[in-house]
DNA sequence: CGGGAATTTGAGCCCGCTCAAGAGTGGTGG
DNA sequence: CCACCACTCTTGAGCGGGCTCAAATTCCCG
């Protein structure tokens, strides 16, 4: 999955500006009209739906290199929203690009659409645990995938990674309430299996947390770069 | 979205031969390899994922016109295995062909991308139910969503569309026990919102049944065809 | 008409929920 | 430098929605 140096060019042509936003920002807005499509360049964000009395379901993390409003560049209206954890930056690409990508760079095209296949992996995970796993199961799932996604994209300091998002963001996207996924962690931590400080978590036992979460995902594959 | 006739050609001797499978077959195994691309045709399929107890969890049902294997295309393993629901014909693409489909008829890669969206966006909505709502509203607004979609292909005849998925299915797709989902959908028939015998659904009172899953999808659009 | 699968219904229990309150932890301004 | 305020995290108590277990009953299909 190389890209050539035409195509490197032309990515960089294509991106029309960046854009920085501050953590907590929203950056597509739930039932708006999206024109745009981004690139996640760095720092996290999420996707969410949610229900008319405010209840909100996380749908999946985005980390650097996500796709941000695919989705949406298909459809006329955005039907889910995404915000974002920490401060992030950005690239976008104009309306007209992404027909202009796949019509003159259907390499490009392609990784596209891998990459989408690739977050709907993540998504499917995601539905696995918050129909059939219990409470404890889906906090370790969860802890065990966002590691190895961001060891993958090279982010992880030995067996410690950034962790921005809060309780909150873990509930609304386990499907769980705010106090019973602080007891889980909690005792998922008394046990030795991991540590959360300071926006850090540490794997002290990735394989017995994979074991406690009946997660046996395939390795996160190297992502073409976009 | 129209197809031209260079394309209609091309899409034709893509398809290498089509395959039909009997009522409850395995299309596609969890965890193979998995060298085939498909285009459901006729019938019912469903995606799915299972823990190593046997616990299963129904990712999406699959109608005619959706794909059958993308994301196996893009990984080495599937990370999920579909079933026939009742029996099946589907069209096969070759392995070559995605790639060449990418490269000579950017088009048809954008249609492509554009399809996957789509099913994207039912994922999302069953993880909304799975998270968010609860056993009322997610039987009611499964019932809502594949309506829908059956009445967008032009299968629907008036309010009655054919539904040969059984309560087991429903039960996996929602996260739900069987007894949970039989109780409940008992519920909602002696209500009056809709009725199943014969292998049919009738939506009695389809606006009804909306506001009661809380469901505010955008209306389903007719996509392209391939 | 026999038999396996799907559906239906009841009884009782438990996981995860809600409600409520307290303890950190920063950030801000006087 | 400290008082205050808002946000996040933590912990306890008690309830209830959905679970499991168990047993009919109905529905197909050969």
């Amino acid at each position: 999955m190389q890209n050539s140096d035409e195509e490197v060019t032309f990515i960089q042509q294509f991106k029309t500006r960046s854009l920085s936003l501050p953590a907590g920002a929203v950056i597509i807005d739930e039932g708006l009209p999206s024109e745009d499509l981004y690139t996640l360049y760095s720092g996290w964000a999420f996707r969410f739906k949610t229900l008319s009395d405010g209840r909100r379901q996380i749908l999946n993390f985005l980390l650097p290199g996500d796709f941000v409003g695919l989705q949406e560049k298909m459809a006329d209206v955005s039907p889910h929203g995404v915000g974002a954890v920490t401060a992030v930056s950005l690239c976008r690409f104009s309306r007209i690009g992404l027909w202009e990508l796949y019509r003159n760079h259907p390499g490009l095209g392609y990784d596209v659409t891998w990459i989408a296949a690739n977050q709907k992996d993540v998504i499917d995970e995601n539905l696995l645990s918050v129909g059939r796993r219990n409470a404890t199961e889906r906090v370790a799932s969860l802890l065990v995938q966002l590691y190895k996604r961001v060891k993958v994209i090279g982010l992880a300091k030995g067996s410690t990674i950034d962790f921005p998002i809060n309780q909150q963001h873990i509930a609304d996207s386990l499907g769980l309430s705010l106090v019973h996924t602080n007891k889980t962690l909690r005792r998922l931590m008394k046990m030795g299996f991991h540590e959360i400080s300071g926006g850090k978590l540490t794997m002290c036992n990735p394989a017995a947390l994979e074991r406690v979460a009946d997660y046996y995902a395939a390795e996160e594959r190297v992502r073409p770069l976009i």
